[in-house]
DNA sequence: TCTAAAATGATAATAATTATCATTATTGCG
DNA sequence: CGCAATAATGATAATTATTATCATTTTAGA
C-alpha cells in the first residue's frame, strides 16, 4: 500500500468530524477545501481504512453506511427523531457476549449493539 | 387496509422460509408458484407488514434488508463465512438496556444486537 | 350492483455503492 | 538522480437495492 495525499485528507476529515458521517458527507466536508478529490476516491479510501481497522464501518443505523474514526469498541444510539448518532461505552458488551454464547452455543467473536430512542435534545424540544 | 391475495401469499412465503430472506429472495421463492406477482408488490407488502408489526425488518446484517416472520423480540447471529443468520434469544437485552441507560443517560426504547462469528457448520467444515 | 378506496403490475427513477480504465503519483533500485 | 513497476486517482459507467409513478384491477361496504 502506497501513501496518498487524498487518503491522508480523507482520514483527517473523518477525525475532525466525529459525527459518524456517510461517505457522501465526508466528500461534502472535503470538497470546499479540496475540490479535486473524487467521490470514488472517498469511497475507496474509507473502505480501505476500515479493512485496515484504522477506522470503523457502521451499517444498520439508517440507509447509508457510516464511518467512525473511533476504533475503540463501543456502540451506538440513534435518535428516532433527528437521526443523530451518539456513542455508548463498551462495558456492557463482554457480559452480553458471554451470556449469549452460553445460551446459544454459538462461537461469538464480536457484537454490534444499536440502541434507539429519543435523544436529550429531542426530548427537551418536545 | 384491504385484503389482497398477494399479501397473503407473501406472508405465507416468509413464514414457510424462516431463513431471514431479502425482498428479492422472497420474490424468487414465490415466483415459481405465483409468476404473476410483481417485485414491487413484494417490497410494498413486506414494508407494510413490517409497519404493522406482523413481520420484522432487519437491517445492518449484510448489504440488503432482510425480513423475519418472527416478531418476538430476539437477536441475530451472522456467520462471517457463510452469512447464514441464526436467531438468538432475547433474555440478554433488558439487562443491557438498563445498564446502557444508566451509563449514558439516554432514553433507550429498543436495541438491536447483531452477533458475529463462525457458525457450527463452518467450524466443523474447517 | 355500484362506487370509493386500496392494491396491483410494469416500469421509470433514485440512491448508494462498486467497477472500469486511461492517466498520474509513489517508491525502491540501479 | 532517473526510471520502471505498482498502486492510486478522477471521471464516469454500471450495478444493486429500493421507491415512486400511474393506468388498470380488486376489494368491501352501502
Amino acid at each position: 500500500m502506497k501513501y496518498s495525499k487524498q487518503r491522508e485528507i480523507i482520514l483527517k476529515t473523518l477525525e475532525q468530524n466525529a459525527v459518524h458521517p456517510t461517505a457522501d458527507q465526508v466528500y461534502a466536508l472535503l470538497h470546499a477545501q479540496h475540490p479535486g478529490i473524487s467521490l470514488a476516491t472517498v469511497y475507496r479510501n474509507l473502505n480501505l481504512l476500515a479493512e485496515m481497522n484504522v477506522i470503523r464501518k457502521i451499517t444498520g443505523l439508517d440507509g447509508a453506511t457510516r464511518f467512525d474514526h473511533n476504533t475503540h469498541s463501543h456502540h451506538h444510539f440513534v435518535c428516532s427523531k433527528c437521526h443523530k448518532v451518539y456513542d455508548v461505552a463498551y462495558e456492557i458488551a463482554p457480559a452480553l457476549i458471554a451470556e449469549a454464547a452460553a445460551q446459544s452455543g454459538l462461537a461469538i467473536e464480536s457484537c454490534d449493539i444499536t440502541l434507539r430512542g429519543l435523544c436529550p435534545d429531542c426530548i427537551t424540544k418536545n
